[in-house]
DNA sequence: CATTTGTTTTGATAGCTGTCTAGACAGACA
DNA sequence: TGTCTGTCTAGACAGCTATCAAAACAAATG
């Protein structure tokens, strides 16, 4: 047996991870990822779904801080977009057609 | 645009990165996927951490719970192994080099 | 400047989560 | 059968989270 992740690297994985626990931010997501022109208007965003504004507006804060997405205001209208670089080590890490080495390559990219 | 992750797909998605979204269980998880054998005994995990037993168990059961690992008694001690067709969809949904249609993929799988 | 619309922040609340200690259970073995 | 060791369950508790209503903020526009 190899080593594995590290307890930071879990730590900072993790957050990624937690972030994406829940339906609605994953929804969210998909939604902002699906979009031809990568980004997306808040007010498209809230009428997906049947929380409040103030949910949504959280749980896109959520995906922000765990640095999954970004986002700028642009007159009235706040736009959301994905970063794949923040996405990319995620999706590694369960490579299961690699799953031992890229335990270790996510961890050393983080 | 094209459509996303329907609700439904999306809780069942929401449960496996929820289960993810701790630093122990990534790295019981990563411990488990690292043992050249495929599997690995609790006594072992439980010596790599510094929370209790009952904690390492608890962490166990819910990664088994997502479908993310399951087990066996063999005499006195209890074998864990990964299930990577259960990694897999999680994987896929975040592979940023096939994004929006990843996320229709993983729906239909799910 | 006042108003309207889009978005976020604040404050509150019910429910969930990670951790512990104490105890229960399962199998091995004398 | 009794005891020891490995693992899990039960119960408790502090801290976190998802949600909402109400209020605040930002930009456009009359």
């Amino acid at each position: 047996m190899d080593e594995a992740l590290t307890e930071s690297d879990a730590i900072g994985l993790a957050k990624g991870f937690k972030a994406l626990g829940d339906p609605t931010r994953l929804r969210l997501l998909s939604l902002i990822a699906a979009r031809a022109d990568d980004e997306v208007c808040v007010c498209d965003l809230t009428d997906a779904f049947e929380v409040t504004g103030p949910t949504i507006s959280h749980h896109l804060r959520v995906l922000r801080e765990a640095g999954l997405i970004d986002c700028e205001r642009r007159g009235t209208w706040v736009y959301y977009w994905i970063i794949p670089s923040a996405l990319a080590p995620l999706s590694q890490l369960l490579d299961t057609s690699t799953l031992d080495t890229s335990m270790l390559s996510a961890a050393n990219a983080s």
